[in-house]
DNA sequence: CGTGCAATTGAAAGTACTCAAGCCACGTGG
DNA sequence: CCACGTGGCTTGAGTACTTTCAATTGCACG
């Protein structure tokens, strides 16, 4: 578990990025084009075709899939660097949504494909990529499956710290709802662990969105079971 | 949801395996030895060093983390032709173990990662491995994130019924404790879910671990939520 | 100073878990 | 051949936790 975590650690984006598309600094040769997303906004629905798929440039996306009585769950949320929409086949097997404003780099799926096929480079870059991103799913696997929600809350929080690398203070920058719908639980369970979290003294909050987390490990510690916490 | 599930169709391996090692055709010469492995005993442990990858030729093999407080979840289940291992790093992430009498190939794990990377084909291969894994994993996110426990095991063996290709009819080779561990119940519960199935007639049982699926579409209208099971 | 939305809190209901006991097929030994 | 133990599975009763439903608070905005 503890290797689990290490590979979490996820380098931290730029805010602004380099100036043209490429990927973990190999330069993509597939034409690109820019998009603007609304916080809110629906870039894809589940079910579509799947002619592109998108690297963040700035801003949040959501991937989910909606059940059939309303509800969501969260698949991923994407941020700067990220790229998405390359793994799904003909059509998209989950809704996208900007949390926040965005800017998306736009790639036509099928170049970008044959691109990465033609590159032994690209190709490993790819599989590397995906291999962490399993890696990422498979972790919240097990949240998921075997953990409370105050140590989903408090893993959240962990990962979130880590890769802002801004330990002590975080900006949460979704909202509770979609806490809840990545982890699994309701608004207002996420609402009552945050609290439970507060009560014992491991996290502080300046405003509903500034989060401070005076000793880390702790936190961890919470997430990862040491302790009587269910 | 529905591309999903129709992604999760699984090709069914023959029970007795192509001679040499290949992957979906592509023969590879990286060396390989051949291993037995018995039901209930070790590969590997998480943390263990990743010298090697397999390839299941006969069996089923379960990778699974172990929490803090002993319980498990098993993060996947292999089958004949399946490989594994190859994802991870320089340590395993989970641990392997025979869930059945297995049979398996044994590669060099640096030799195979650089055929890989040598080999254009090969390359796409696993990309598409790993995506079809990425998307079994998201399927089971919402499973375990949203989904009722009669509705998880419903999933879980509409999902058999469909690798086994044997509708009306599947053999359950994983025990109960197996699959609560895979859907991130307690074995109790997993009783309890099928029994319910039983008295709605979705299902009946010649023996514990035979299941007959009369209607299979009607289990999984259950596993996706039509009708008032939560 | 209302309006509206996000977040929080409370109370009741529901679901899965824990602990405990019973069942059943199977293998062993008397 | 049968009593006895074993391990896997099932069922029951009570408990713990999360959800559901219903208010309430807090804050930004007009």
């Amino acid at each position: 578990m503890s290797t689990l975590s290490a590979l979490a650690q996820k380098k931290i984006a730029p805010l602004v990025n380099n100036i043209g598309p490429d990927i973990g600094g190999l330069q993509l040769t597939a034409k690109s084009t820019l998009k603007r997303l609304k916080a809110g906004e629906t870039l894809y629905l589940e079910g579509d075709t799947a002619p592109y798929c998108y690297q963040v440039i700035s801003g949040i996306v959501k991937e989910f899939n909606t059940l059939s009585d309303g509800r969501r769950q969260v698949i991923e949320f994407y941020n700067a660097d990220d790229i998405f929409g390359i793994s799904e086949l003909h059509s998209q097997l989950h809704t996208a949504e900007g949390v926040t404003d965005c800017l998306l780099r736009c790639f036509d799926r099928n170049a970008l494909v044959h691109e990465i096929a033609s590159s032994p480079q690209l190709s490993q870059r790819f599989l590397d990529m995906l291999m962490l991103r399993l890696h990422r799913v498979r972790e919240r696997l097990v949240m998921l499956g075997r953990m409370s929600s105050v140590q989903r809350v408090a893993a959240f929080l962990v990962r979130l710290s880590k890769e802002q690398a801004t330990t002590q203070h975080i900006i949460v920058m979704v909202s509770r709802q979609e806490i809840a719908d990545h982890l699994g639980l309701t608004i207002e369970t996420v609402c009552r662990a945050i609290t439970e979290l507060k009560k014992r003294g491991l996290i502080s909050m300046a405003s509903k969105r500034d989060f401070s987390i005076p000793e880390i490990n702790l936190l961890d510690d919470i997430a990862h079971g040491e302790h009587g916490v269910h």
